[in-house]
DNA sequence: TTGTAGGCGTTATCAG
DNA sequence: CTGATAACGCCTACAA
């Protein structure tokens, strides 16, 4: 009885006429039911909405967001170095996205370029999305989120730190996190502990070296400019920064690389060196990517809640248009924890 | 002079109209002009094409996603658990997308819920997609296939061997590409070689199989079942997997691993056990995903071209649409080379 | 070669 | 509360 013609090949697909007709009312009541409009007659809604049931009918997308002037298409606007924060926060966003008619569409940039604003806003508006979600560092850029805010498209800004107002903001404490890594190194008896920073411009490069450099403080730990080398966040530049810190003498007994990539090339480094990790170096990474327990020893390291927060992004972006309350109330901030393996060690006692 | 109102806050976006009283023509022949239609006076179409640019007006995708039935949206359909892959695809699908009308809508689904079918058909049907690109071990689904046709919905279907026609196919030769790599084994003098599979179900490890037993049987060496490992081509399964054959007396001196993430557990299982690589045991992988080089020692492994592969399968969608003849024939084949690293030596002579 | 009328499926306006 | 009627912006007949 239900679900007529759908395997005749071209389905000829059932429109609000179709329904309207059958329940004996006007295209725009049906309308009404769709959008949830709240003044309608209790009786006519039901009629409707179970002759929408009964023929699996499906408003047409196309001609909604012709009317509407608003797609429901959620836009993921990237320019990021790491690939496995990328695809997990497109399993979180399309998590929040499964079983609502939004689909994900997605975007790299080049930040590099002077036409990145225009690309973006064209591509917002042309497609008229209905939301996008930025992660960093794009979602740094503060223009950007002014000239989102101009264009009427909602925004969710991935990023290390707040940057923005809670409903535009999905964050992670990164500094507090990398303050507790640091901290953990000390407790085992570190005190000549290098840094891997991260890449200038990096909004998450500057929160974990600001905790870096806030637990040795706390601990009285002065941190001479030799024992801090730049990466940019990718294996080789770990590799070679690693270099500088591994030829010092004394040596550092432990070093804390910005992300798991860097911090593998830093074990890589030390291969190499024949320095034994974790008995003459200790090691920690940040990010939990697969990578840490694919090398020996696995790589002690900081995990945040990627999929978690990609979810919540999506959540603020179409929680008031699914109706659910509740999750307009997504946190904005997470807390990332430190994941111990085996990269870490007290210092040899020389 | 160009380019009026683009940043006055919500610009009034311009329309066919629009273009048509400036250039004091039809919006037909503005139709015309945007969709190429060979019937056109030449300095009409001049004319128009001139104020096009100079407004930088574009055609409201909405309308025409309406009007034509059908979107300028390309979907990645998958349900893969290699990440490197999904991403190098979307790179190669982008890449290939780049400056055109059309955007990636991605899509993952769970091939093993009997409703992958109608969900995959009501995303292409609802969204009216242009057409999809499928991933493996979905695009083996040849039932797939025939509902995407008969919805009318273009399709690309990647692969590990030839599945379907020119137009709807793009390949790796994996068989043969294994048959090399486990030629380059025996070159190395190994005799007793493993392998550790795939999971059943997915054509990729049938076919890397049967290029590891073609590769044998051409040199003369018989494949005892004790020297196959089922594996899922997770890191953990190949951990797991390669314990067999580690215990097995006399031991393997080289294993094939049919993927990286495979491999990678074999080199974590020999280093538990005190195994060195590559002197006592040769590995090698395929992907070449980039564990192989944070690892120690680099893996020896297969590349195939999936960025170029996921290119191709994108221009094979668009080609005609962008009126690029040449892309149109984009080639279904592909082939994968040896990536010689550190993780294969010739056997010990004990 | 170009223009006119009508339609794609939905939503907004404004009466009733 | 509900329903005609007119958008939304573009495209396909068909006519000129």
């Amino acid at each position: 009885m239900a679900k007529q013609k759908q395997d005749e090949g071209q389905a000829p697909k059932l429109t609000i006429n179709d329904i309207a007709r059958m329940a004996g009312v006007s295209k725009k009541t049906v309308s009404r039911v769709i959008n949830r409009s709240p003044l309608l007659n209790r009786e006519t809604r039901d009629r409707v909405e179970t002759i929408i049931r009964d023929t699996g009918y499906v408003p047409n997308p196309q001609a909604r967001a012709l009317a509407l002037g608003r797609n429901f298409l959620i836009g993921l606007v990237y320019d990021n170095p790491n690939v496995q924060m990328i695809l997990s926060m497109q399993k979180g966003i399309l998590e929040a996205l499964h079983g609502t008619e939004f689909e994900l569409v997605i975007r790299p940039v080049d930040r590099g370029s002077n036409l990145v604003m225009e690309d973006i806003r064209s591509f917002v508006t042309r497609q008229r999305l209905f939301g996008v979600v930025i992660l960093p560092p794009m979602s740094e850029n503060d223009a950007l989120a002014r000239m989102l805010d101009e264009e009427g498209c909602r925004y969710v800004r991935m990023g290390s730190a707040v940057l923005d107002d809670p409903e535009h903001m999905v964050a992670s404490n990164d500094r507090e996190a990398v303050a507790d890594a640091v901290r953990h190194l000390i407790a085992q008896g570190h005190r000549r502990i290098g840094l891997i920073a991260g890449p200038h411009g990096f909004r998450s490069a500057q929160e974990r070296r600001e905790g870096f450099e806030l637990a040795l403080k706390e601990a009285g730990i002065s941190l001479p400019r030799s024992l801090v080398a730049d990466g940019q966040y990718t294996f080789e530049s770990g590799l070679s920064a690693s270099e500088s810190l591994l030829d010092l003498s004394p040596r550092p007994t432990a070093i804390f690389a910005s992300n798991d990539e860097m911090a593998a090339g830093v074990l890589y480094a030390a291969r190499l060196r024949g320095i034994a990790v974790p008995e003459e170096l200790s090691i920690i990474g940040f990010d939990d990517t697969p990578v840490t327990t694919r090398v020996w020893p696995p790589l002690t390291t900081v995990r945040w809640p990627i999929v978690a927060m990609g979810r919540a992004a999506a959540l603020k972006l179409i929680g008031t248009a699914i109706g659910e309350d509740a999750e307009v109330n997504e946190p904005s901030m997470f807390s990332s924890t430190l994941i111990r393996r085996g990269s870490v060690a007290p210092p040899a006692t020389s």
